[in-house]
DNA sequence: TCTCAGATTAGATATATTCCAAATAGTTCA
DNA sequence: TGAACTATTTGGAATATATCTAATCTGAGA
């Protein structure tokens, strides 16, 4: 995606194409980790324009609300973000809290009986257990 | 689970049945909702014996290593927690994020290829959406 | 060019969680 | 039993994470 893209994608969701608010998915665009929203705007800060910290969790909050950006919660640690770009699910280590991409594939739902009134908008896959750092570090000892 | 079942389980694992873990294995246990540290910690000094709030977490995190007890990471909130009783997943409000627990079904795992060098403790799944009160609220507007 | 809702800002504040060092309470074993 | 050892608890301080506030700025459309 390049920027006129980036531009469109914004826009068509109601936000405007602000320096600061692009400079954020640009920088999430880039990454194939899952930045936290401490180095998200550390990392928009090493380059023009400029942007708050508030701005950057303004922005962050906003992106996720429009789907451009995913937000992942690891327990005990800052939440992580992630430019949507092909749906995939998530592996989660145990010991460093590493947030890793596995491929998508489609996972059975449950029975409709088993949700009740809810309403459901997504099914994702978490796997949990050792990063490929972790379980060498751990077998080694 | 009777009190001697909690002993024998904590004991089992290493851990030392005091009376400040006891209570708040025996509060998660007899939860069906998924309160969070600062919840069990008000209920554990609702009763005797009192626990003061690093005893809380320090017990919530020791009983979630133990695998006694499941953490839940909800976005831009505080963390669950879940005596594991039956296995099952979640579900998890967009709106409010109440975390509700929806049937266990087995999950297909990912092709070993795509997991690599990973070491896979477990596969959940997390259904988002609306919970049925926020769902009617939303319609109702 | 004017207007104004949307966006940004620095700093204060709120919330969640962990750390610390001293005191206490179980457990083991002489 | 009771000394010795270690796990656990404690209150308070410290840290980490995230949001709020009120003043100011910006840019898209009229
Ligand atoms: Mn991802
Ligand atoms: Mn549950
Ligand atoms: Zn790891
Ligand atoms: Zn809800």
């Amino acid at each position: 995606m390049d920027g006129e893209a980036i531009k469109r994608s914004l826009e068509e969701r109601g936000l405007r194409c602000t320096p600061q608010r692009y400079a954020v998915m640009a920088f999430l665009m880039e990454q194939n980790s899952h930045p936290t929203a401490a180095e998200t705007f550390e990392a928009v800060n090493r380059v023009d324009p400029r942007s708050s910290r508030a701005t950057t969790y303004n922005n962050l909050r906003d992106l996720v609300k429009a789907g451009l950006v995913r937000e992942v919660a690891v327990e005990g640690r800052a939440a992580r973000y992630d430019a949507q770009g092909v749906r995939h699910h998530h592996f989660i280590c145990d010991r460093c809290g590493e947030v890793e991409d596995v491929d998508w594939y489609e996972v059975r739902k449950p029975a409709s009986r088993a949700l009740g009134k809810r309403y459901v908008r997504e099914c994702e896959v978490i796997f949990r257990g050792l990063c490929a750092r972790c379980a060498r570090r751990r077998s080694s000892r």
